[in-house]
DNA sequence: CGTAAAACTTAATGTAGGTCAAGAAATTAC
DNA sequence: GTAATTTCTTGACCTACATTAAGTTTTACG
């Protein structure tokens, strides 16, 4: 059930009392999104943490051609917003999009500024997986930076083994950086190698 | 002086009391470094929190091709660390050398997670900063997926202007992602369009 | 179901940016 | 102040990946 899910992925992390937990799940808004549903557009402000509970969302961005490049998934027990908005109140340049029938608990910036205040273990939590989300980033920066298109698709193999079967090879291609054209040749490629 | 400019920058973001400005300038070694030496190498275990007071530090990897990519640069007023080798006390992969005679204070991580028990305004003070970070690292990710060589460092000079004049040219390639050889090539190209 | 849309593949051609080499200019350091 | 080192530039050639286009397969959904 969800609230396990949220408050396990918390707890493995900060230790929470009952009553603590039960405040921080109060705080929650659960909402569903049907399959390619926006959850957020660019130009929007973005008011919300978003906790998937079911399904899986996409973060990206469009640029000036119109080619969309993946930031990141969110599948199961996972955050998403666009931070950059969220932090600001301005309007973002993400676009969140749910890829299937997907889940989520929000919490609004208000109230999660106010648990800040009021319980500061949420604040270290909010801290620590902030700090895991700035080492991935800046990881997935040095391999764009130093790695071929190959093996950045390794690493994202060996990162997130589950994602591999249920996303469309497009979007693995956006994530890592490639047209579909080329990940399809890619793939094709890395076949014959393997069979020798 | 510097105790000034590393309180200064921590109060634009948290309210601190004199005591606690005390307390916190007392965690702190200062260390200076010459020109070319290394702060931190690949391999080892970051043990600090480095904030800069004078000169400039730079973060960078080597790939197995003996490349050498910049993750970051740390000016005055900026802190810079292995984040991955700090959160998880492993060996890291990010060396951080000066890139002129410089000025730091060190901030132990054990004095750093004493402090965010002790005092969590520093919590949120590293929070905070490390939000930005990531919205930074993020947008500078999206730039490299979706830009040319030539927008990139346009996007450099806005964001840096005043290290454009500072920093070698070859640093300013790798960390937009090109060779010295082509930036060298694109800048030409740029004073060409300029001149119409 | 059936059909429309979306996702995937393959091929031909194009290009942003890399590599290698070698000389010129600027910094550094003794 | 000058030799040594590092940085910058320029030229010829190269390659990983993009683009355009067309056909095929898979998936969604009325």
């Amino acid at each position: 059930m969800s609230a396990n899910l949220i408050i396990d992925s918390i707890t493995r992390h900060v230790q929470l009392s009952a009553d603590e937990q039960q405040h921080f799940l109060s705080l929650l808004k659960p909402k569903t999104y049907k399959r390619k549903q926006f959850v957020l557009q660019d130009g929007q402000v973005c008011k919300y943490s978003t906790f998937v509970t079911s399904g899986c969302l996409r973060g990206f961005t469009v640029d000036q051609n119109g080619f969309e490049h993946v930031l990141n998934f969110a599948p199961v027990g996972w955050w998403i917003a666009d931070m950059y908005s969220l932090l600001t109140q301005k309007p973002g340049i993400l676009n969140i999009e749910a890829l299937e029938d997907t889940e989520v608990l929000l919490l609004s910036k208000a109230d999660q500024e106010k648990l800040y205040h009021e319980i500061p273990k949420f604040e270290r939590f909010f801290r620590i997986i902030t700090e895991n989300s700035l080492v991935s980033f800046q990881q997935r920066l040095i391999d764009n930076l130093s790695l071929t298109a190959e093996e950045r698709y390794h690493n994202f193999c060996r990162r997130y083994p589950t994602l591999i079967y249920t996303l469309p090879k497009k979007q693995i291609a956006s994530y890592i950086g490639v047209t579909p054209e080329f990940f399809s040749r890619m793939q094709h490629k890395m076949l014959l190698k393997d069979k020798k």
